[in-house]
DNA sequence: ATGGGTTTAGAATGATAGTTCTAGAATATG
DNA sequence: CATATTCTAGAACTATCATTCTAAACCCAT
């Protein structure tokens, strides 16, 4: 056998790198490969294909970003796993910049390769199972509106006040929690609100 | 001279449709010239390269966006400036996945060009006069605070609360007005609480 | 009618990237 | 020590695009 002087662990370092610091698009074979002073051909006996590289760089972004959430939840919290995005990114950076700045379009381009299909729907179904989880920790019900609702409150509210600080590079300031959590609280309020006098809430929309 | 089979804004409305459609990265010269069927060197007699076509675009999607939200904030209110964003894409699908789902740099590859750069640091100036403006309409002040706050209502909270509706082109339900008002009145009032309480709105954080 | 511009028409060019191929070097195993 | 196997090395190939170029068609003003 060979002496192996690059491996995919050193691949996949140096794509991380180049991803995290210029955007997925510049991770090529060209750069990667690059950086290792490695050549091409090393890369295609550690890899089939740059989507195999860089789909894998995807899913451990999420899987990090999705275990914290997950965590906070199982302690029945919704507030916690709301308050978990500006939190992760704190801490995260680099994949964060990665998981919210880009789509995954700009990592995997086409079909999923074939050896990471399966952790992809593992993925998916985590996350099908997760959104009704939340809705239940939060509102007691999975129906649609505790749903939508949810997700609104754990996601698309905290990526959003989150992402104008990840192009700046800044870690988000504590201003950030603090709207994460009026917002949270709100949303909270007016669905019980709503449950309990559904006419008078609906008059006072 | 000759005949002028195909027009600028022949192009322009092919690559519209097909940016529309399959998104920007796809409105390619070729795609676009197949569409009228007009050859590639007719194209580049309308216009200097593709970023101008792309560009344009751009700058059109994000103008109708803007107009809405500056007349709702001339008139002083800032809930109403809020729930432009889902009104407006309700009226512009199209247009609301080009801007919402896409990234400028989709568009724009590199540099502006030249004919493009007074028209977008016209669009940079009114957008940063009118983040002061939607401070002062909603805080009366306009301090960093303030804008940030603003920010968070008027373009963070409704683009979020509207993405998924874009992904699945369908028009966002009453739902996202509710979460946006919501949120909307609890940070406002969060902040006028904090403003006349500092010390109790921080014990209560 | 014709000269000269504009426009059509599409082939040629050049750049960038992903992937494959051929050759040679290194090494663990028999 | 021989050799099969893996890995290095990088050139070659292929595909996709934006852009440029050459030639011919067209049509208005003279």
């Amino acid at each position: 056998m060979g002496q192996a002087k690059f491996s995919q662990t050193d691949f996949l370092a140096a794509a991380q790198a180049i991803a995290a610091a210029e955007g997925p698009a510049a991770a090529t074979i060209a750069s990667i490969t690059a950086r290792l002073g490695a050549p091409t051909g090393s890369f295609y006996h550690r890899f089939a294909s740059r989507n195999v590289v860089l789909g894998e760089l995807w899913l451990r972004a999420v899987r990090d970003f999705q275990e914290g959430i997950g965590a906070a939840l199982d302690a029945g919290d919704g507030l916690a796993a709301a308050l978990h995005t500006p939190a992760w990114v704190r801490g995260h950076l680099d994949n964060a910049r990665l998981l919210l700045m880009y789509d995954r379009k700009d990592f995997v381009q086409g079909e999923w390769p074939e050896e990471l299909r399966e952790r992809v729907a593992e993925m998916t179904r985590r996350m099908e199972a997760g959104s009704r989880q939340r809705a239940r920790a939060i509102f007691g019900e999975d129906g649609r509106e505790e749903v939508r609702l949810a997700q609104f409150l754990i996601s698309e509210v905290p990526v959003a006040a989150v992402r104008q600080h990840l192009v700046r590079r800044e870690p988000p300031p504590p201003l950030v929690d603090r709207l994460i959590r009026t917002t949270y609280r709100a949303v909270v309020a007016d669905y019980r609100a709503r449950k309990r006098k559904p006419g008078l809430a609906e008059r006072a929309v």
